[in-house]
DNA sequence: GTGAAAGCGCTAACAA
DNA sequence: TTGTTAGCGCTTTCAC
């Protein structure tokens, strides 16, 4: 009997037999090259392919094609909205060259984001985009020799053969610092990310630089670590806002940790922006909707992500730096603008991608 | 010369040759069977394994083998904090049983969420799950032919085979709705989610039922239909709050749109439990931070997605609910406990997983 | 322009 | 217990 096979649809075979031609030719328009076929073959074919339902096998694809289309992607921490949005920007990004993303998501975990990247390696990903923790020197190696195209996103990894993606976190920061000194703070804090954290350790650097530049203490303007979630946000914004003379603004390094602050603010009984204002770093959606809106540094997610799949699809691996923009709300003392719907697509910008 | 192949490890082969064995038989040491292996060979098959540093070809496994070691995931917004906790919990879950998850999102588009789906099948992943927009008649036929397991996380979707991951919609937010009223509110709206999604219909039915249980007259609980985002959640409240007779207290069917309801509150002088009093749906973590803290109903997410994951592998479709807790913060009127660092794992429950 | 056939790296009968 | 070998479904060289 010619039963199909059981749980999958018909085989490029089938189509074959169906068109009456040979398989490479099938394949040949399935693919659309690499050799040219008749139009009147071509028809037969792509009769047989709908008559059938033919859809190709991706595996198998990959197996003999020794690609799979299908990129792997590393983020620290999933549930962090900056990163889901990078998450979406990416897959979004990555569908639009027809391939899939493999998540995974290493839950600021290091060791298990070593056995993640190998797992992806083992899957055979055309490339990988790490928002990582960071890879240990093993990891680095064997990526490395893999030879398979990596793009460190937001952050770069030591020893890595790979492109960059990141920001101007320095030039960012150093701008939001000035800000608040525009709305007359001389006592302006820091609350960082931990020290090893890379974008953070820049965006501590451009407040550094500002507050010197400006002239002001470095006394009156501390610094103090934190993880980069809400809690730490919370915590580190306690212990500066009860010391003796609290500053009466912060520059904070991501706007996970900012909602923390904003939090806190409240809970020791201050109002932002009058007693505290804030400004932080990241720019993502939910910033409109806190109460006040959180003044951010917002980073071009979309255009970043887009720049990151095409660097690992057909890139050399460059170092590419987006610019930030100071998007200002009401945690600084700027007017508080009305809230709008968040926005799905980037607004359209002549030719789609790009910087 | 014996050069391997470039670009890529050794074989299985060449692990052979140098056990001194045949390809079958490191198979059946790589993979602990099927068949058994005498303790020196596979000691032999071992050292030969790591010697060489040979790391079996995932592609080549799944087109023998018929199965990917892999799941599926389509979430309609990634971006979305309760989905994205979803997809955290879920990769954590699938992880844990050796497989990965190929991420999709449909960025709330339906016609994006079947091409998704049909993708998936494509890359012959071993199952599916849906936490998705809802896929059309077309879509629901191929995934029921294609005999591929599907697991409907947070929503069941219309004439699909499938097994069914939700939680007690109606219940959980009928508590929360008589929760308002034991803090003396008579007069409690509901902002409720698009009339035709599934679980913020059933949250708006158990407000619905409780509200006529305890005799509060319709005139004075309206309710309004809003999309699943804190801008049209915003929208939403500005509407209901801008009545003449506006509510005293509302049931607002998810955290997202809360958000969105506990800004406008401000934007239109009201404090908050004060004027208005606000309980929502999905106990996401980020409600702890907002000001005031969120009262919530919380789904029980790592343990859904680890049930999802197992019935995905090898359960029979069933239909499992999970209960809900209402978890109270400052929003309803009750104390706002203090806040404190995310959680990011489970807590230990004797043994893992499970209801 | 088309077809036959040799793999891609691994699994799993089946035979020894 | 181990080895031989026929696929898995597709791509691609090479000959026609």
């Amino acid at each position: 009997m010619t039963a199909r096979r059981q749980g999958r649809g018909p085989t490029r075979a089938d189509v074959a037999r169906l068109a009456g031609t040979s398989t490479a030719v099938v394949s040949y328009v399935v693919n659309d090259g690499p050799r040219p076929v008749a139009a009147a073959t071509r028809a037969r074919v792509l009769g047989a392919v709908n008559q059938l339902g033919y859809r190709p096998d991706r595996i198998a694809r990959a197996l003999a094609a020794r690609r799979t289309e299908t990129v792997g992607l590393v983020v620290a921490d999933i549930t962090n909205p900056f990163m889901s949005d990078v998450a979406r920007a990416v897959e979004a990004a990555a569908s639009a060259r027809d391939h899939t993303v493999l998540l995974a998501n290493s839950a600021v975990d290091r060791q298990r984001e070593q056995v993640l990247i190998e797992q992806l390696l083992d899957r055979r990903v055309d490339g990988l985009i790490l928002l990582a923790v960071g890879p240990g020197a093993a990891t680095v190696r064997e990526l490395n020799r893999s030879g398979v195209p990596v793009v460190a996103l937001d952050r770069p990894v030591g020893g890595l053969r790979a492109a960059t993606v990141t920001v101007d976190n320095v030039g960012g920061a150093a701008e939001a610092t000035m800000h608040l000194a525009g709305h007359g703070h001389r006592r302006i804090a820091c609350i960082s990310g931990p020290p090893p954290l890379w974008p953070t350790a820049e965006r501590e650097k451009g407040w550094s630089t500002a507050v010197a530049e400006m002239g002001l203490g470095r006394g009156s303007c501390p610094v103090v670590h934190a993880s980069i979630d809400r809690g730490a946000g919370y915590e580190a914004a306690v212990r500066l806002l009860n010391r003796a003379r609290p500053p009466s603004a912060v520059f904070v390094t991501t706007d996970e940790q900012a909602f923390g602050v904003l939090r806190a603010a409240v809970d020791t009984g201050r109002q932002v922006p009058d007693d505290v204002a804030v400004v932080s770093f990241d720019g993502i959606s939910q910033a409109a909707f806190s109460v006040p809106g959180l003044s951010s540094v917002v980073q071009p997610v979309d255009q970043m992500a887009a720049k990151a799949v095409d660097l690992l699809l057909d890139g050399p691996p460059e170092r590419v730096v987006f610019p930030v923009e100071l998007l200002t709300r009401g945690s600084c003392g700027c007017p508080d603008p009305v809230v709008r719907a968040k926005r799905r697509t980037p607004p359209p910008r002549g030719t789609a991608g790009g910087p």
